[in-house]
DNA sequence: ACAGAAGTTAAACAATCGTTTAAATTAAAC
DNA sequence: GTTTAATTTAAACGATTGTTTAACTTCTGT
């Protein structure tokens, strides 16, 4: 994709995460990305087909990690809950101002077709995660467990830790607007916990 | 508070959790509400102030319900867990349209007055949330864990069911439109799921 | 060098935004 | 019943919204 294409989606990433994305104007995007405002007009055809190029974009970016994971047998599941964990923590917190607008934007939309999308690349991460807990679960490793909540409880933290910074940086002393200190730090702290929930969690007790 | 400001604050709380903040104009609010589009000014002032009435009526409706729960003494640690996960579920599932509104609006306000307000009310919960399980603790009953995560946990979870309802709604193979039926078997399914959770996740293992 | 496509620009479009005004109506106080 | 205050109204305010227009420049292929 082009560059200036690329780089205008960048900003209004920025913005959309900021603002929201009735919170942010077509000239504001236009002006922050130095480029006229009608570039955007011609570019994307309008305000919500960039915000699908932005979605469509970031999603081949991030994509094809989990698959990776899911491929690979030589891990056992606990190997690979404890993967799944740090990639899914380091792709999300790198990522939050793009997850943000994904968990935010998708209650407020109108069009039918832009939640379906959303919705739909949701979906395909649950499963992929699905499918390693039900793995563990077959080699009876791991114990039965509410499978939607499971993978809700893990995207649900983090999603917390995305749209509560504010709560967070508070609760560990850090400056809000201070956002790689927030990033380094709440980063170790996710997996650590995350790891550990997952285990007590999934654990078959005697 | 008069009735027909208190009218004004649901209708505005229904377009708010729907649209969002930006997403929704005086005029919509004005018309759904059947009153005179400068009765709102008249009233509240500003559509921002709007917003934080509506802030300061609905918190004081759900406050002192954690309060009561700390001070019951007969209780044991394991019993305030269960008590809080039944009380913090019925309280946001049957609110999310308010909780909807503070979760996705914190990390786009501008104005510092009402990102401090919104993060007190969160910081209040978590103090009280922190006790019982501090208590918990101290009477060796729980085992040490990440205090800010684990209620990031809980409050994730259920942000989460909030405000990824088009997802679980696939899963679980409900009508997106179907309030009702989603938010009974979403209520039992959370209760269940974070009770166990924090069992295994709070208990002290051999 | 030239023709046609692609890119870029400032200006204008109608629509909607939040808010204010001033007049009209209703309610309350004495 | 009269006066004063509170409520309600339609209309208008200027500012900003997303998008389009038409003229202009730059690039591309021959």
């Amino acid at each position: 994709m082009n560059d200036k294409r690329v780089h205008i989606l960048d900003v209004a990433e920025q913005l959309f995460s900021e603002r929201g994305f009735d919170g942010t104007s077509v000239r504001d995007i236009a002006g922050q990305a130095g480029v006229n405002l009608a570039m955007i007009s011609y570019y994307f055809g309008s305000k919500e087909k960039l915000l699908v190029a932005l979605i469509a974009h970031r999603s081949s970016y991030t994509h094809g990690i989990l698959e990776e994971l899911n491929r690979d047998d030589k891990l056992s599941p606990w190997d690979k809950i404890e993967r799944l964990v740090d990639l899914y923590v380091d792709k999300i917190i790198n990522n939050y101002r793009f997850h943000s607008i994904m968990t935010t934007h998708l209650p407020t939309i109108q069009s039918d077709d832009i939640r379906e999308m959303i919705t739909d690349i949701k979906v395909k991460n649950f499963e992929l995660i699905k499918k390693i807990i039900t793995e563990g679960q077959q080699q009876k490793i791991f114990r039965k467990v509410d499978m939607e909540l499971t993978v809700g409880c893990v995207m649900g933290t983090l999603t917390q830790a995305t749209l509560s910074k504010s709560l967070y940086c508070r609760l560990m002393h850090i400056d809000i607007h201070d956002e790689d200190t927030y990033r380094k730090k709440i980063i170790p702290k996710l997996k650590t916990h995350l790891k550990s929930l997952l285990k007590a969690h999934l654990e078959i007790r005697n």
